[in-house]
DNA sequence: CAAAAGTAGTTCAACGTTGAACTATATGGT
DNA sequence: ACCATATAGTTCAACGTTGAACTACTTTTG
Protein backbone atom coordinates (compact mmCIF):
# COMPACT_ATOMS: atom_id res chain seq x y z
CA UNK A 1 0.00 0.00 0.00
CA UNK A 2 1.09 3.17 -1.10
CA UNK A 3 1.13 5.85 1.71
CA UNK A 4 -1.58 8.40 0.50
CA UNK A 5 -1.87 11.43 2.92
CA UNK A 6 0.91 13.63 1.48
CA UNK A 7 3.85 13.59 3.75
CA UNK A 8 5.28 16.90 5.17
CA UNK A 9 8.97 17.56 4.78
CA UNK A 10 10.73 17.15 8.15
CA UNK A 11 13.14 19.51 9.06
CA UNK A 12 16.31 18.00 7.80
CA UNK A 13 14.68 17.39 4.25
CA UNK A 14 13.66 20.96 4.37
CA UNK A 15 17.19 22.51 4.87
CA UNK A 16 18.30 20.54 2.16
CA UNK A 17 15.17 21.23 -0.62
CA UNK A 18 15.74 25.22 0.64
CA UNK A 19 19.03 24.96 -0.13
CA UNK A 20 18.97 23.15 -3.36
CA UNK A 21 16.44 25.45 -4.60
CA UNK A 22 18.35 28.35 -3.76
CA UNK A 23 21.44 26.83 -5.51
CA UNK A 24 19.13 25.64 -8.72
CA UNK A 25 17.90 29.58 -8.99
CA UNK A 26 21.54 31.09 -8.05
CA UNK A 27 24.17 28.73 -10.15
CA UNK A 28 21.89 29.30 -13.46
CA UNK A 29 22.16 32.60 -13.06
CA UNK A 30 25.50 33.58 -12.30
CA UNK A 31 26.65 31.42 -15.31
CA UNK A 32 24.01 33.40 -17.55
CA UNK A 33 25.02 36.45 -16.30
CA UNK A 34 28.63 35.59 -17.01
CA UNK A 35 27.76 34.78 -20.80
CA UNK A 36 25.54 37.73 -21.47
CA UNK A 37 28.49 40.26 -19.95
CA UNK A 38 31.35 38.26 -21.59
CA UNK A 39 29.55 36.94 -25.02
CA UNK A 40 26.27 38.21 -25.25
CA UNK A 41 25.08 34.45 -25.26
CA UNK A 42 22.54 32.12 -23.09
CA UNK A 43 23.60 29.48 -21.42
CA UNK A 44 21.70 27.39 -24.07
CA UNK A 45 23.05 29.59 -26.77
CA UNK A 46 26.60 28.80 -25.18
CA UNK A 47 26.07 25.25 -24.89
CA UNK A 48 24.52 24.51 -28.41
CA UNK A 49 27.68 26.35 -30.10
CA UNK A 50 29.64 24.10 -27.87
CA UNK A 51 27.50 21.09 -28.90
CA UNK A 52 27.96 21.78 -32.83
CA UNK A 53 31.84 22.47 -32.31
CA UNK A 54 32.21 18.83 -30.86
CA UNK A 55 31.00 17.54 -34.06
CA UNK A 56 33.31 16.36 -36.77
CA UNK A 57 31.02 17.79 -38.82
CA UNK A 58 29.96 21.05 -37.17
CA UNK A 59 26.37 20.43 -37.79
CA UNK A 60 23.64 18.53 -35.80
CA UNK A 61 19.72 17.39 -36.30
CA UNK A 62 17.43 19.68 -34.43
CA UNK A 63 16.34 17.28 -32.31
CA UNK A 64 19.57 16.14 -31.51
CA UNK A 65 20.72 19.40 -30.89
CA UNK A 66 17.65 20.01 -28.55
CA UNK A 67 18.35 16.70 -26.52
CA UNK A 68 21.87 17.65 -26.19
CA UNK A 69 21.32 21.40 -25.10
CA UNK A 70 18.43 20.25 -22.97
CA UNK A 71 16.24 22.63 -24.34
CA UNK A 72 12.44 21.46 -25.96
CA UNK A 73 11.93 22.03 -29.63
CA UNK A 74 9.91 25.04 -29.68
CA UNK A 75 13.43 26.34 -27.48
CA UNK A 76 15.99 25.32 -29.55
CA UNK A 77 13.77 25.88 -32.80
CA UNK A 78 14.10 29.66 -30.91
CA UNK A 79 18.01 29.27 -30.14
CA UNK A 80 18.77 28.41 -33.32
CA UNK A 81 17.06 31.46 -34.84
CA UNK A 82 18.80 33.83 -32.79
CA UNK A 83 22.25 32.26 -33.37
CA UNK A 84 21.18 32.33 -36.62
CA UNK A 85 21.04 36.34 -37.05
CA UNK A 86 24.10 36.56 -34.87
CA UNK A 87 25.67 34.64 -37.95
CA UNK A 88 27.05 31.74 -35.93
CA UNK A 89 24.95 29.14 -36.91
CA UNK A 90 22.91 28.43 -40.43
CA UNK A 91 20.04 25.87 -40.84
CA UNK A 92 20.02 23.28 -43.80
CA UNK A 93 17.77 20.93 -45.14
CA UNK A 94 18.39 17.23 -43.88
CA UNK A 95 19.44 15.47 -46.68
CA UNK A 96 17.97 11.75 -44.91
CA UNK A 97 14.86 13.25 -43.96
CA UNK A 98 12.79 15.33 -45.62
CA UNK A 99 10.98 16.90 -42.16
CA UNK A 100 14.18 17.40 -40.71
CA UNK A 101 16.72 20.71 -40.38
CA UNK A 102 20.44 20.69 -39.85
CA UNK A 103 21.63 23.18 -37.54
CA UNK A 104 26.01 24.37 -38.90
CA UNK A 105 27.96 25.81 -36.92
CA UNK A 106 29.56 28.75 -38.94
CA UNK A 107 33.42 29.68 -39.02
CA UNK A 108 32.23 32.93 -37.01
CA UNK A 109 30.01 30.09 -35.11
CA UNK A 110 33.21 27.81 -34.22
CA UNK A 111 35.21 31.60 -33.91
CA UNK A 112 32.68 33.03 -31.33
CA UNK A 113 32.80 29.23 -28.91
CA UNK A 114 36.96 29.53 -29.29
CA UNK A 115 36.22 33.25 -28.25
CA UNK A 116 33.52 32.37 -25.09
CA UNK A 117 34.50 28.89 -24.42
CA UNK A 118 37.70 29.78 -21.89
CA UNK A 119 35.82 32.76 -19.81
CA UNK A 120 32.97 30.46 -19.21
CA UNK A 121 35.31 27.25 -18.35
CA UNK A 122 36.71 29.52 -15.56
CA UNK A 123 33.43 30.94 -14.34
CA UNK A 124 31.94 26.94 -13.89
CA UNK A 125 35.13 26.37 -12.19
CA UNK A 126 35.62 29.15 -9.75
CA UNK A 127 31.26 28.36 -8.91
CA UNK A 128 31.61 24.43 -9.03
CA UNK A 129 34.81 22.67 -9.77
CA UNK A 130 37.54 24.26 -7.50
CA UNK A 131 35.15 24.69 -4.26
CA UNK A 132 34.20 20.87 -4.25
CA UNK A 133 37.47 17.67 -3.57
CA UNK A 134 37.60 15.14 -5.79
CA UNK A 135 35.17 13.21 -3.26
CA UNK A 136 32.38 15.83 -3.48
CA UNK A 137 32.60 15.46 -7.17
CA UNK A 138 32.24 12.06 -7.49
CA UNK A 139 29.30 12.13 -4.87
CA UNK A 140 27.46 15.18 -6.63
CA UNK A 141 27.55 13.19 -9.73
CA UNK A 142 26.35 9.80 -8.51
CA UNK A 143 23.69 11.63 -6.95
CA UNK A 144 22.90 13.94 -10.07
CA UNK A 145 22.65 10.57 -12.11
CA UNK A 146 19.82 9.33 -9.54
CA UNK A 147 17.53 12.36 -10.47
CA UNK A 148 18.53 12.86 -14.38
CA UNK A 149 17.31 9.22 -14.38
CA UNK A 150 13.68 9.99 -12.38
CA UNK A 151 13.36 13.28 -13.95
CA UNK A 152 13.87 11.75 -17.85
CA UNK A 153 13.23 7.71 -17.32
CA UNK A 154 13.03 7.90 -21.21
CA UNK A 155 16.35 9.68 -21.52
CA UNK A 156 15.60 12.05 -24.06
CA UNK A 157 18.26 13.95 -23.01
CA UNK A 158 21.82 13.48 -23.82
CA UNK A 159 22.99 14.01 -20.00
CA UNK A 160 20.46 11.38 -19.19
CA UNK A 161 21.85 8.75 -21.96
CA UNK A 162 25.14 9.53 -20.68
CA UNK A 163 24.30 8.88 -17.72
CA UNK A 164 23.47 5.33 -18.42
CA UNK A 165 26.68 4.58 -20.11
CA UNK A 166 29.28 5.64 -18.10
CA UNK B 1 51.40 31.72 -8.57
CA UNK B 2 47.78 31.39 -9.74
CA UNK B 3 47.58 28.91 -12.83
CA UNK B 4 46.54 31.76 -15.88
CA UNK B 5 45.80 30.17 -18.88
CA UNK B 6 41.95 28.77 -18.74
CA UNK B 7 42.27 25.33 -17.75
CA UNK B 8 40.04 22.96 -20.02
CA UNK B 9 37.72 20.64 -18.58
CA UNK B 10 38.98 16.99 -17.92
CA UNK B 11 36.35 14.04 -19.30
CA UNK B 12 35.99 13.11 -15.85
CA UNK B 13 34.69 17.24 -15.46
CA UNK B 14 32.79 17.58 -18.42
CA UNK B 15 30.81 15.08 -17.61
CA UNK B 16 29.55 15.88 -14.36
CA UNK B 17 28.92 19.69 -15.17
CA UNK B 18 27.30 18.50 -18.42
CA UNK B 19 25.28 16.19 -15.91
CA UNK B 20 24.44 19.24 -13.72
CA UNK B 21 23.61 21.12 -16.43
CA UNK B 22 20.61 18.60 -17.48
CA UNK B 23 19.96 18.64 -13.78
CA UNK B 24 19.61 22.47 -13.25
CA UNK B 25 17.67 22.67 -16.35
CA UNK B 26 15.22 19.79 -16.08
CA UNK B 27 14.55 19.67 -12.34
CA UNK B 28 13.47 23.79 -11.96
CA UNK B 29 11.32 22.85 -15.25
CA UNK B 30 9.66 19.75 -13.99
CA UNK B 31 8.83 21.61 -10.89
CA UNK B 32 7.37 24.92 -12.80
CA UNK B 33 5.22 22.38 -14.77
CA UNK B 34 4.00 20.66 -12.02
CA UNK B 35 3.01 24.00 -10.19
CA UNK B 36 1.71 26.21 -13.30
CA UNK B 37 -0.78 22.91 -14.10
CA UNK B 38 -1.90 22.47 -10.35
CA UNK B 39 -1.90 25.86 -8.71
CA UNK B 40 -0.92 28.38 -11.71
CA UNK B 41 1.92 29.73 -10.03
CA UNK B 42 5.40 29.80 -10.74
CA UNK B 43 8.27 28.68 -8.58
CA UNK B 44 9.03 31.62 -6.93
CA UNK B 45 5.26 32.45 -6.86
CA UNK B 46 4.78 29.40 -4.63
CA UNK B 47 7.79 29.69 -2.40
CA UNK B 48 7.10 33.11 -1.64
CA UNK B 49 3.83 32.45 -0.30
CA UNK B 50 4.95 29.72 1.50
CA UNK B 51 7.28 31.82 3.43
CA UNK B 52 4.68 33.85 4.10
CA UNK B 53 2.51 31.82 5.27
CA UNK B 54 5.30 30.55 7.76
CA UNK B 55 5.82 33.60 9.75
CA UNK B 56 3.77 34.41 12.72
CA UNK B 57 2.62 37.49 11.16
CA UNK B 58 1.97 36.20 7.92
CA UNK B 59 4.10 38.94 6.63
CA UNK B 60 7.79 40.12 5.56
CA UNK B 61 9.34 43.06 4.53
CA UNK B 62 9.69 42.82 0.23
CA UNK B 63 13.68 42.56 0.90
CA UNK B 64 13.71 39.90 3.13
CA UNK B 65 10.80 37.95 0.90
CA UNK B 66 13.44 38.24 -2.18
CA UNK B 67 16.43 36.66 0.47
CA UNK B 68 13.96 33.96 0.60
CA UNK B 69 12.91 33.04 -2.16
CA UNK B 70 16.16 33.63 -3.72
CA UNK B 71 14.69 36.88 -5.62
CA UNK B 72 16.26 39.89 -6.97
CA UNK B 73 14.95 43.30 -5.76
CA UNK B 74 13.58 43.59 -8.87
CA UNK B 75 12.11 39.79 -9.18
CA UNK B 76 10.04 39.99 -5.90
CA UNK B 77 8.54 43.41 -6.69
CA UNK B 78 7.23 41.44 -9.71
CA UNK B 79 5.88 38.17 -8.29
CA UNK B 80 3.93 40.10 -5.01
CA UNK B 81 2.66 42.35 -8.11
CA UNK B 82 1.52 39.43 -9.58
CA UNK B 83 0.29 37.57 -6.26
CA UNK B 84 -1.29 40.63 -5.10
CA UNK B 85 -3.39 40.92 -8.09
CA UNK B 86 -4.43 37.06 -7.51
CA UNK B 87 -5.67 38.18 -4.25
CA UNK B 88 -3.33 35.99 -2.00
CA UNK B 89 -0.85 39.09 -1.10
CA UNK B 90 -1.49 42.51 -0.43
CA UNK B 91 0.99 45.74 0.19
CA UNK B 92 1.51 47.51 3.46
CA UNK B 93 3.86 50.64 4.38
CA UNK B 94 6.49 49.41 7.03
CA UNK B 95 5.64 51.40 9.68
CA UNK B 96 9.32 51.63 10.49
CA UNK B 97 10.79 52.72 7.64
CA UNK B 98 8.94 54.99 5.09
CA UNK B 99 11.03 53.20 1.98
CA UNK B 100 9.78 49.69 3.25
CA UNK B 101 6.94 47.82 2.22
CA UNK B 102 5.26 44.61 4.09
CA UNK B 103 3.80 42.09 2.03
CA UNK B 104 0.71 40.72 3.98
CA UNK B 105 -0.23 36.98 2.95
CA UNK B 106 -4.10 37.46 2.73
CA UNK B 107 -6.58 34.86 3.72
CA UNK B 108 -6.97 33.51 0.49
CA UNK B 109 -3.72 33.61 0.36
CA UNK B 110 -3.19 31.12 3.14
CA UNK B 111 -6.03 28.97 1.42
CA UNK B 112 -3.73 28.81 -1.37
CA UNK B 113 -0.62 27.39 0.00
CA UNK B 114 -2.53 25.09 2.12
CA UNK B 115 -4.35 23.44 -1.04
CA UNK B 116 -1.35 23.89 -3.28
CA UNK B 117 1.68 22.56 -0.49
CA UNK B 118 0.88 18.76 -1.01
CA UNK B 119 0.75 18.52 -4.47
CA UNK B 120 3.70 20.11 -4.78
CA UNK B 121 5.66 18.29 -1.67
CA UNK B 122 4.67 15.11 -3.10
CA UNK B 123 6.53 16.01 -6.40
CA UNK B 124 9.78 17.01 -4.53
CA UNK B 125 9.62 14.12 -3.14
CA UNK B 126 8.85 12.05 -6.18
CA UNK B 127 12.14 13.72 -8.13
CA UNK B 128 14.50 14.61 -5.64
CA UNK B 129 13.54 13.01 -1.97
CA UNK B 130 12.56 9.50 -2.80
CA UNK B 131 15.29 8.42 -5.54
CA UNK B 132 18.18 9.68 -2.81
CA UNK B 133 19.02 7.10 -0.05
CA UNK B 134 19.56 8.90 3.26
CA UNK B 135 23.46 8.90 2.55
CA UNK B 136 22.80 10.64 -0.80
CA UNK B 137 20.38 13.35 0.93
CA UNK B 138 23.54 14.19 3.56
CA UNK B 139 26.30 14.21 0.75
CA UNK B 140 24.00 16.04 -1.38
CA UNK B 141 23.38 18.95 1.10
CA UNK B 142 26.89 19.04 2.16
CA UNK B 143 28.06 19.81 -1.89
CA UNK B 144 25.14 22.14 -1.60
CA UNK B 145 26.42 24.35 1.29
CA UNK B 146 29.76 24.66 -0.52
CA UNK B 147 28.32 25.70 -3.37
CA UNK B 148 26.39 28.31 -2.13
CA UNK B 149 29.03 29.51 -0.32
CA UNK B 150 30.61 30.58 -3.17
CA UNK B 151 27.81 31.90 -5.06
CA UNK B 152 26.52 34.30 -2.39
CA UNK B 153 29.44 35.03 -0.32
CA UNK B 154 27.79 37.96 1.67
CA UNK B 155 24.73 35.66 2.28
CA UNK B 156 22.55 37.70 0.58
CA UNK B 157 20.16 34.79 0.09
CA UNK B 158 18.48 32.91 3.44
CA UNK B 159 18.96 29.78 2.28
CA UNK B 160 23.49 30.35 2.22
CA UNK B 161 22.58 31.87 5.74
CA UNK B 162 21.25 28.95 6.63
CA UNK B 163 23.74 27.01 5.31
CA UNK B 164 26.38 28.51 7.72
CA UNK B 165 23.90 28.45 11.17
CA UNK B 166 23.62 24.67 10.90
C1' DC C 1 -1.16 1.65 -52.18
C1' DA C 2 -4.25 4.50 -49.56
C1' DA C 3 -5.47 6.12 -45.00
C1' DA C 4 -4.10 6.85 -40.48
C1' DA C 5 -0.89 7.76 -37.18
C1' DG C 6 3.50 9.41 -35.93
C1' DT C 7 7.55 12.50 -36.19
C1' DA C 8 10.29 16.99 -37.17
C1' DG C 9 10.28 21.39 -36.71
C1' DT C 10 8.18 26.14 -36.64
C1' DT C 11 5.17 29.90 -35.22
C1' DC C 12 2.17 32.40 -32.16
C1' DA C 13 0.67 34.93 -28.25
C1' DA C 14 1.14 35.11 -23.41
C1' DC C 15 4.06 35.34 -19.80
C1' DG C 16 8.05 35.93 -16.44
C1' DT C 17 12.65 37.70 -15.89
C1' DT C 18 16.42 40.97 -16.53
C1' DG C 19 19.25 45.09 -15.71
C1' DA C 20 19.04 49.85 -15.85
C1' DA C 21 16.97 53.99 -14.60
C1' DC C 22 14.28 56.15 -11.26
C1' DT C 23 11.74 57.85 -6.84
C1' DA C 24 11.61 58.15 -2.11
C1' DT C 25 13.32 57.72 2.36
C1' DA C 26 17.11 57.04 5.72
C1' DT C 27 21.78 57.46 7.59
C1' DG C 28 26.46 59.29 8.46
C1' DG C 29 29.81 62.84 8.54
C1' DT C 30 31.06 67.70 9.15
C1' DA D 1 21.13 71.14 10.46
C1' DC D 2 22.99 69.91 5.73
C1' DC D 3 24.77 67.46 2.08
C1' DA D 4 26.37 63.26 0.29
C1' DT D 5 25.69 58.67 0.16
C1' DA D 6 23.30 54.45 0.89
C1' DT D 7 19.14 51.70 1.01
C1' DA D 8 14.17 50.08 -0.33
C1' DG D 9 11.44 49.28 -3.70
C1' DT D 10 9.28 50.09 -8.38
C1' DT D 11 8.94 50.68 -13.35
C1' DC D 12 10.37 50.20 -18.07
C1' DA D 13 11.53 48.09 -22.32
C1' DA D 14 13.88 44.24 -24.16
C1' DC D 15 14.33 39.61 -24.18
C1' DG D 16 13.89 34.40 -23.77
C1' DT D 17 10.77 30.66 -22.71
C1' DT D 18 6.37 28.19 -22.73
C1' DG D 19 2.69 25.23 -24.49
C1' DA D 20 -0.51 24.93 -28.01
C1' DA D 21 -1.64 24.98 -32.67
C1' DC D 22 0.03 24.14 -37.08
C1' DT D 23 2.52 22.46 -41.52
C1' DA D 24 5.04 19.15 -43.77
C1' DC D 25 6.95 14.90 -44.37
C1' DT D 26 7.38 9.79 -43.14
C1' DT D 27 6.13 5.32 -41.44
C1' DT D 28 2.83 1.92 -40.35
C1' DT D 29 -1.18 -0.77 -41.09
C1' DG D 30 -4.90 -2.95 -43.27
Amino acid sequence: MTEQTPRWLNPDERRVWLRLSALMELLPAALDAQLQRDADLTKTGYLTLAMLSEEPTRSLRMSELGARSNASPSRISHVVSRLERGGWVRREKSPDDGRGQLAVLTDAGWDKVVASAPGHVERVRQLVLDPLEADDLARLDAVVVKLLDVLDPDARFAATALARQV
